[in-house]
RNA sequence: GCGGCGUUAGCUCAGUGGAUUAGAGCAUUUGUCUUCGGAACAAAGGGUCGGGGGUUCGAAUCCCUCACGCCGCACCA
């Protein structure tokens, strides 16, 4: 446990010998006061007194002054329907240096999800198609949720599910022969070129419409494995995946295993013959589905009329393999919002079928351009090697500039790492609940709330210290001001974020908490002067504080899947 | 038609288990700096929190209703 923790539970076991056995007590019950200047905690009365039929006001007075000090705590003030409670600002500052000085790159670390394991699917691209903005942000989300779980002491699995198969493929591959045959391709460009092959492909067969035969033959000659075709899918699904292993290796994303539609198409369809006989599934209209009309859910769809497979029927099997392999206690879907009907129907059908796993579906909406949505099938899509070569072009110029004796190969690294802080905070910062628009001209802007500004905050501090022989070592009493204060106090904060974002998956607070505190850290930058040689105290002291600022801002960043720099 | 989500400053977004004059970034205007990195800091202007009604001492936040936008509702993924 951390101070501001252990300084809560001081409160709580005052508060409970206060009141007695008739009221409950608990952690999430302590709201932040408006104003420091009230409190650090402040305990709000109205159930209590809801329960005992009296005035909130009148309780919190009593209570107030009924409670004495204790280690973290110096001061139990009511402040209207409120016990505030003021902390030990001695006490909790040292403790408080000294539990990030301890825990280290650890520090915000707890144990909620000790013993429990997760499974979570994200990252599920398309093979045949360009990895665009809005795969970003599912795989960038997923992973960050991922991180989120692994640092409250979940263990955790990170899956990977790849659309390989379907009716897109076929028509990639149908394209691909009677667009490109056996001209040249360059390793390059071929991931590029199946994305121009697949919009050329759909505005063809828009205008011919005997093209749509060949594909649909094209097809079914692939779920045959007919030889041909199946050589042409297996080369061209193998320049789909490499592509995809070194973007999410770029982006700092790093599922632990790799689905495959292909591979779960053949066992979903023996699932649903199963789920026949069992008199869970139906046929309906020819095709087979389950009944949910009472779970008012309409009815599910698992395979086609002509028998070929849907994407339930896959998603079925797979659970079941997910669930074979790593036996999670839960898990979660990150796929986008419009598929929420879609997810209940799933589970429903899942539960119906004994399924046991509790199974959540962490939805997210999507990343839309100024003039509308994106789509693969129009091209007008935005990929992530645009935004990433438009991104790193632009930061190189910028960081060539300041670094003019840098060669070229430390202006390369910079500008990359400089490039996916951006991107991931992007996509981060903001309720995955809402649309992303995408703007390039202000995805190249990196003032305010933005990663390189998290990254240069780390960066400056990385500066000071390189600067100065003084070793950081905090002494009582020497952090008095106010900005020195609210830099301890955020810093403090910190392991509750985290906490709180575990169970919440609200990874924007934490995107939210670094940029408050670079900012709270650059307010002090400016006023006061952290080294001063002949002032060796008060610089050890100083030189504490901003390496807690440090460490603790890139323990955020390694959620948020933000590489971190000495210099930019 | 039914259902889900959304509507807060010029733009992009926080805030929604009811606490003071509703916050941030960008943009605009004006300043700061012979000193630890200007991807910085300070300040100003800018808001009927979509409309209406209700609950409450008190509502951006809770309830009802209307409007607008996006999405979903059987053989796509």
């Amino acid at each position: 446990m951390y101070t501001k923790q252990k300084a809560i539970q001081e409160a709580i076991t005052s508060l409970k010998k206060a009141i007695g056995k008739k009221f409950l007590v608990t952690v999430d019950m302590f709201d932040a006061p408006p104003d420091r200047k009230m409190g650090d905690i402040a305990f709000p009365c109205f159930e209590l007194a809801k329960g005992e039929g009296r005035n909130p006001v009148e309780i919190a007075t009593e209570l107030a002054a009924s409670i004495g000090p204790t280690t973290f705590i110096e001061k139990i003030i009511a402040v209207g329907p409120y016990v505030n409670f003021h902390f030990n600002d001695e006490a909790v500052f040292s403790a408080v240096l000294e539990d990030v000085k301890r825990a280290g790159t650890k520090y915000g670390f707890g144990e909620s999800g000790k013993d429990r394991k997760v499974l979570v699917e994200y990252a599920q691209p398309n093979t045949h198609k360009e990895f665009h903005v809005g795969h970003i942000r599912n795989a960038v989300l997923g992973q960050a949720v991922l991180n989120i779980l692994k640092v409250n002491g979940y263990e955790t699995v990170g899956a990977a599910y790849i659309g390989d198969i379907g009716a897109h493929v076929a028509k990639a591959l149908w394209g691909f022969q009677k667009f490109q045959g056996d001209a040249e391709l360059v390793k390059e460009d071929r991931t590029k070129r199946l994305q121009e092959i697949y919009t050329e492909a759909t505005t063809y067969v828009a205008e011919h419409e005997e093209a749509k035969a060949e594909i649909d033959a094209v097809q079914r000659d692939l779920e045959a494995r007919e030889d041909e075709i199946t050589k042409l899918w297996k080369e061209t699904r193998q320049w789909s995946i490499q592509e995809f292993e070194r973007i999410f290796e770029l982006l700092h994303v790093s599922p632990d295993v790799w689905y495959y539609e292909s591979e779960v198409e053949e066992g979903g369809k023996e699932l649903v013959k199963k789920m026949l006989t069992d008199g869970i599934a139906k046929k309906s209209e020819g095709a087979t589905i389950v009944d949910l009309e009472a779970e008012n859910l309409g009815a599910f769809l698992i395979l086609k009329t002509d028998g070929s497979s849907l994407y339930a029927t896959k998603d079925l099997a797979l659970a079941y393999k997910k669930d074979k392999q790593f036996s999670p206690d839960r898990q979660i879907f990150v796929v986008d919002n419009r598929q929420s009907l879609y997810f209940k129907q799933l589970f429903a059908t899942l539960k119906l079928m004994g399924f046991q796993e509790k199974l959540v579906h962490l939805a997210y909406d999507m990343v839309n351009l100024p003039e509308g949505a994106m789509s693969s099938r129009a091209g007008n899509i935005v990929t992530f090697n645009d935004l990433h070569q438009t991104m790193v072009g632009a930061i190189k110029r910028e960081t060539a500039e300041r670094h003019p004796d840098w060669s070229e190969k430390q202006l390369n690294k910079v500008a990359e790492t400089v490039a996916i802080s951006a991107i991931n905070f992007m996509m981060l910062r903001q309720d995955p609940n809402t649309i992303i628009t995408f703007d390039m001209a202000e995805a190249l802007s990196f003032d305010g709330f933005t990663g390189p500004y998290i990254l240069y905050t780390i960066a400056r501090i990385e500066s000071i210290k390189a600067k100065t022989k003084i070793k950081p070592k905090y002494t009582k009493g020497l952090l008095t001001s106010e900005k020195e204060e609210a830099l301890i106090r955020t810093i403090a904060d910190y392991p509750l974020v985290i906490q709180k974002a575990g169970q919440t998956f609200n990874i924007a607070s934490i995107a939210q908490w670094a940029f408050d505190t670079a900012k709270m850290f650059a307010e002090y930058y400016h006023e006061v002067r952290i080294v001063e040689e002949e002032d060796k105290v008060g610089t050890s002291a100083r030189l504490a504080l901003i390496d807690a600022v440090r460490q603790t801002l890139d323990n955020a960043c390694e959620i948020l899947g933000m590489e971190t720099l000495k210099e930019m």
